[in-house]
DNA sequence: TTTCTCACA
DNA sequence: TGTGAGAA
């Protein structure tokens, strides 16, 4: 299928589709006009990437998939790399929200601060 | 309709 | 991580 009807059967623009190629997430067969052509299981992939870009993860994480993201059901699927990927995943969210309940208390503790020497004039 | 590139959020 | 515009 040409780059459209992928567009239309994915829900997902054509413009993200060229842009998930560059970035070789995806790959396509060029016709002699130099259209992309897609086999129909592109289907299932994209909608794989799009899934996992969804749910807050970097084009080089989705990269470590591997053959995983080709997956007609990933949910199903054993994949080991993506349990590593997952993983490294929840530690980068943990020290993200350690670090931001940091910067919260010291905030918060500036504000009790400053609004005792405001309401102490 | 599709290709590409440049610029931008 | 995408998108818009412009030209072929």
């Amino acid at each position: 299928m040409k780059i459209g009807e992928l567009a239309r059967r994915t829900g997902v623009s054509t413009r993200s589709l060229r842009y998930y190629e560059q970035r070789g997430l995806l790959t396509a067969r060029r016709d002699h006009n130099g259209y992309r052509r897609y086999s129909t299981d592109a289907v299932d992939l994209v909608l794989n990437l799009r899934r996992l870009l969804k749910s807050g993860l970097s084009v080089a994480d989705v990269h470590r998939f591997g053959s995983c993201v080709a997956s007609p059901d990933l949910d199903s699927t054993p994949c080991v790399p993506a349990l590593a990927v997952y993983e490294q995943r929840l530690r980068t969210l943990d020290e993200q929200i350690a670090t931001l309940t940091h910067l919260r208390h010291n905030l918060a503790a500036h504000t009790e601060h400053l609004r005792a020497r405001i309401e102490a004039e």
